[in-house]
DNA sequence: CGAATTTCAGATATACTGACATGT
DNA sequence: CACATGTCAGTACATCTGAAATTC
């Protein structure tokens, strides 16, 4: 067992202080919420710097391509809902990959109106050159956690996005439809 | 005690997904990581709402008036440290906040190189306004966790961003090193 | 003087909304 | 026909970098 040294981080202090300047409010719910938009900045700053060095300057893009490798071809609609963006925001990202060579876009057999974006040889190549490096740097930053801890971690993490409302886009429950794709 | 019926947030299915299609890899780290990211991406999409209630329609602008209304008068580069911004970008803030007419510049006392961010009677009439509601916001957001959970998650994330480098300004102990990494 | 504070211009990202064409 | 998919133009937002001015 360890004991924790010096178990402060930024935001520690300053809610000392709001806490002194305001007495009468409850700042508790910052220590998670600030908390966690903190650590979205600072992980994605990590994680923009390993995508540069693949030559992806844009946020988004690698996650496209890793998304495409690892589930197959998907529908611009389906990568925006996968990924929390507008079809609109898609096409944007999709026209860059595809002018970059990395997807390309063709009929969707199922849906006439629609298409279905592919990874070019070159696009999966990119994917799994980089996924072993972002599995290693996210590890990096859950490793100051005991195995234990990273597991809480994610299953409170995960109640609180059931509640933010980020659900699966079939409920469980439902039956009809058996991920076709 | 009660029994979480279904706990299911949208990233389960997708990681499941994922480690269908590489089972030699380890994708656990990004249960926490890319929780982070995506619960920071849909709470910051509440708090737009909310700043933009009260007539503030640019993200971080309401937590500056905030900051500055509970802690005093600040020098930009404090504020901007604070708030994870460079001191150029803070600059714009700064710029867009005086011109609504919610913040001053004054000249600093202590250093004539630099000045310290004043609010108005306006600026801050709505920080005290708006900082009751936002607690609202965000004691909902983690309402759904009982207290010793919210507490738990705290720590955690404060684990994680005392790694990820998030220190207060003046490491307590620490004399020489700057954290070199 | 070398260092720190702040501003600014220029550059680069990011992403939404609403309208449209197309197909179900 | 009512609705869904994808694209695009227009708009808005965000933020950094590096140079310059000022003062410590």
């Amino acid at each position: 067992m360890e004991k924790p040294r010096e178990m402060v981080d930024r935001l520690g202090p300053m809610l000392d202080r709001w806490r002194v300047s305001r007495p009468d409010l409850d700042f508790s719910p910052l220590e998670v919420v600030n908390r966690v938009l903190r650590g979205a900045h600072m992980i994605q700053t990590r994680l923009d710097r390993i995508a540069a060095a693949y030559g992806l300057s844009h946020r988004g893009d690698l996650e496209t391509l890793i998304e495409l490798d690892l589930v197959g071809p998907l529908t611009p609609s389906e990568l925006a809902e996968d990924l929390l963006l507008t079809s609109g925001g898609m096409t944007v990202r999709l026209n860059r990959l595809q002018a970059a060579g990395l997807v390309e876009r063709q009929p969707n057999p199922r849906d006439g109106r629609g298409v279905l974006v592919h990874l070019t040889s070159a696009g999966s190549d990119l994917a799994r050159d980089s996924l072993g490096t972002l599995l290693d740097a996210q590890s990096a930053i859950v490793g100051a956690l005991a195995q234990a801890d990273q597991s809480r971690l994610a299953k409170l993490l995960r109640s609180l996005l059931t509640e933010l409302g980020d659900l699966p886009p079939f409920s469980p429950t439902i039956v009809a439809k058996p991920v076709e794709r």
